[in-house]
DNA sequence: GGCTAAATCCCTAATTTTAGGGAGTGTACT
DNA sequence: AGTACACTCCCTAAAATTAGGGATTTAGCC
């Protein structure tokens, strides 16, 4: 049996929900509350495996609750529900730590399904959520180099350098050529790069993934 | 309904998958292929919704394949299934542009509601692939700051005008202060962040998402 | 062979940054 | 009333970077 409790300021909402999780099979329903305000001491009291979460609550909202919840629990899967499908609600979520996302105007089987995936260590998205999930993740990592840049392998590596920090002298010394060399390939570094400065020339790198 | 193509290697799996998708409500099963070499001109040629990839397979791999077709067609949906789980593989998928992730030991059903779910706009994620595109998600963006650093509000602001590579002069105009307060305040900002110099800050602020 | 690009080296001089030091103002908290 | 801290400003001098210029070697390509 998988013990589950409930945040959800909205009353309706909240009885119907607690109506169908007592219901369920597999689902040990331990209670529900109105607002976040409490949630440590509730969660201490019941012992929840799963804690479904509403997002707007007054008070404290189920972000805020949920990151205070994942310090002292770090093992209690915390299921956002709500009907907040926001790039910046959905980041904030994940960000706090939260280990599933699901859209309220799914039908209720989702609930018990979504319950059952946090439950096992598994994470469920909602499949709205999951597609804003990996546009986020690719506008992330995917590089974008409009600009197509070329840098010489020696050029990279010398950049490497400078995004860690080191000046020319440590850069002569690790790549083993003269103080000048180094400053001969920064210049063309520079000039590729169409930069004036060492902090430009490495946030440059950075944000072009060039290193 | 819905044009389903099939990409893998494995003939029983091919099969299996072919029979059960063919015989799906809502799925019109256009063709199954044992390898993605000719994946360009089979997918001008069937026009699937939605593909179904496998990643291993022999000559071109599934990720190798989603890029290539995503750069043609990136109004296609595909959905990787596949049995590997580890984290390299999600990512590639995920960066290759993948619209969703299924692990194949998954029940056959599960195959057709991902593919409805990719179909209208969203995505489907295995409750394990899930969990680990979040983990992957929260440790890129969560900022761990063991060592606790307090920038005050103008240094904050300095240190930001550091990162957009202007130089002290160019600062000192920006934030209408001396140069000699500029000085005073990159001083400091050296000394918080345990750092000697701008590049060095810079990477620093960047990766503690301090600016 | 001639050409090009990468990589190496050197010089000078201007400019910028960094490392010391000290010092005054206002605000907020105790 | 006193203290702490953010913010402001100044000075000097050393160190590092940037901007010009020019030069050689090696390797690959036509």
């Amino acid at each position: 049996m998988i013990r589950v409790i409930l945040f959800e300021d909205n009353k309706n909402m909240r009885e119907s929900l607690s109506l169908y999780l007592a219901s369920s099979d597999g689902i040990w329903f331990a209670g529900a509350f109105p607002d976040a305000r409490n949630a440590i001491t509730s969660v201490k009291k019941f012992k929840p495996d799963v804690i479904l979460m509403d997002i707007q609550m007054p008070q404290v909202s189920g972000i805020e609750a949920t990151i205070e919840i994942k310090k002292v629990y770090p093992n209690v899967k915390i299921l956002i529900q709500t009907i907040y499908e926001d790039d910046d609600k959905v980041f904030q979520a994940i960000c706090a730590g939260a280990n599933g996302y699901i859209i309220k105007s799914t039908k209720p089987e989702n609930y018990v399904n979504a319950i059952k995936d946090v439950f096992v260590g598994g994470s469920h998205l909602s499949p709205i959520i999951a597609a804003k999930v990996l546009a986020m993740f690719q506008h992330q990592f995917v590089r974008i180099q409009p600009t197509y840049i070329e840098l010489t392998q020696r050029e990279k590596e010398i950049l490497t350098c400078m995004v860690k920090g080191m000046s020319y002298k440590m850069i002569a010394d690790a790549c083993d050529i003269k103080f000048s060399t180094v400053c001969t390939h920064i210049k063309n570094i520079y000039e590729k790069l169409h930069v004036n400065s060492a902090p430009e020339a490495v946030v440059k790198a950075l944000e072009m993934k060039l290193v």
